[in-house]
DNA sequence: TTTGAAATTGTGGCCCG
DNA sequence: CGGGCCACAATTTCAAA
């Protein structure tokens, strides 16, 4: 893991699909080369793989939301995560500090479709109440990483 | 963009690099064909473009925060973002009902990074004060959409 | 959209520093 | 061990049908 892998990683999240021969034109390697660093960081796990970038707007996937959650009593993070999972809607979620047991990161089709998520997450047992902030619009939304 | 369309943007959502061929058979049309479809995506720009998912905390980039930004007196939207884009530690942003103006997700190499990240964000002139809420683990991190 | 041919790329083997 | 070079298979990317 020296700098050349992090200038690939910067090539590859510029461009998941560009070949091994250009990232290594920009790195200064062969792109048999290449190609091994790459399989080496997936090995170790510092690249978990490649994605498509997409606009959830275009895919009518414009409404989104956080919501802090408030458990009853004491809630393993873990028994928190098998909860969400079955939930299309929920993007993200983490446990954080302060008053709230954790921040979940809403997306849904329209505001309609945000409001029946918000219900079937308050159904959730262990979820005592929730406080939701909608998003009117996205500022900023840069790629993991630099 | 029909249905053969969103499978096409799911295949390359679960792998970026695999191989239109491939695409093609999982939503049944050739090579040549899904090559086409897919410009066309990037085209209109329901696809952005392709990443490298790479795990922040193996890059070093493994604190992270939600903070409700409040702005002193009305703030234009766009001037939040003019503010908030050359800051490399912001990794999104969002306006949002509520009390707060916006809500800003960092990320930093460490909690004394992500100290003065935070510093940086409240000398902001506009920025009147701020609430913080670091996150402690991360439960779910989904692709952008299912 | 499919086909087919040419150019490009991925990938493993092999040797070298 | 990691990199360059080579060769073959696979894939991309055109053309035309």
């Amino acid at each position: 893991m020296d700098s050349i892998d992090q200038r690939i990683i910067s090539c590859l999240m510029a461009n998941a699909r560009s070949s091994y021969a250009d990232i290594g034109k920009e790195v200064g390697l062969s792109a048999p080369a290449v190609k091994r660093r790459v399989d080496k960081l997936l090995d170790t796990g510092v690249l978990r793989g490649f994605t498509a970038v997409v606009d959830p707007e275009q895919l009518g996937w414009g409404t989104e939301a956080f919501v802090e959650v408030h458990c009853r009593g004491n809630v393993a993070p873990h028994d928190i995560q098998q909860r969400l999972e079955p939930m299309a809607e929920v993007m993200a979620a983490y446990t954080v500090s302060g008053a709230a047991d954790a921040i979940v990161h809403l997306r849904a089709a329209n505001i309609h479709h945000l409001e029946t998520a918000l219900e079937r997450l308050r159904a959730v047992e262990i979820i005592d109440r929730t406080v939701s902030t909608v998003v009117l619009s996205r500022l900023l939304d840069r790629p993991p990483v630099p």
